[in-house]
DNA sequence: TGTCGATACCTCGGTAATCTACAATAAGAC
DNA sequence: GTCTTATTGTAGATTACCGAGGTATCGACA
């Protein structure tokens, strides 16, 4: 089924960026987190997730490091990368062409 | 090559109902007006367009009807139905809350 | 001790949407 | 008559995402 889908597709990569940018995460938390700060509204799925980080990180936009979360267990910490930094910035700025661009046609009156 | 995209995924459908609403149209009238209302930021490919209203039409959401353009043509003039009407709206209120939770995350301060 | 729930990682197969590129027809201009 | 533009269409490839599965570890608790 298609489904009312729970990301915009093609945005994935923009939260997550974004979410890691703020401070170097593992992924169990960046999806955690896109979900809590959204409001619920945004649902990060494992396999969405982890493709995903392991694209970041082939691209040079993501770096990983094993480390310990507050919990005590082993996680990947993902950090960002000069490069990472950019394409964020990037996608930002995509991001806000587009939808905006998008608002001009949907609010669009006759 | 990784896509710079002339859209974001997902939300063509949303942008041909909303353009038909104003006024029945025909496929190409449509993805101009797009591209015109959007400041020349939305691209839609024939590629893109003609798959997209067919399924439109298959799903019951557009009816379509030949017609002739202002220039004299022959095209196929699609228009709303009810349920496409009803369509519509659901997009909108999804495109709106997705793209206001993605606004949450990625305006997200340290 | 054993199990259970939550955390944390991963992969495989399918699906759906879009893009590139191509192809065909018809009107009007020149 | 040829050229441009309008107009519709299809085929193939790509890509992202989802669903469903699998593994391991930790703490709680019976």
């Amino acid at each position: 089924m298609s489904r009312p889908s729970d990301l915009i597709q093609g945005t994935l990569d923009l939260l997550i960026l974004k979410t890691v940018a703020l401070e170097p995460t593992h992924g169990w938390a960046i999806a955690k987190r896109i979900q809590q700060v959204s409001g619920d509204v945004l649902q990060v799925n494992q396999g969405s997730l982890y493709p995903a980080l392991h694209r970041l990180e082939q691209q040079g936009w993501l770096k990983a490091q094993t480390g310990r979360t507050s919990t005590g267990r082993e996680a990947k910490f993902y950090a960002l990368t000069a490069a990472g930094r950019k394409q964020l910035a990037h996608e930002l700025e995509s991001w806000d062409r587009l939808s905006t661009a998008i608002g001009l046609v949907v609010r669009e009156a006759e």
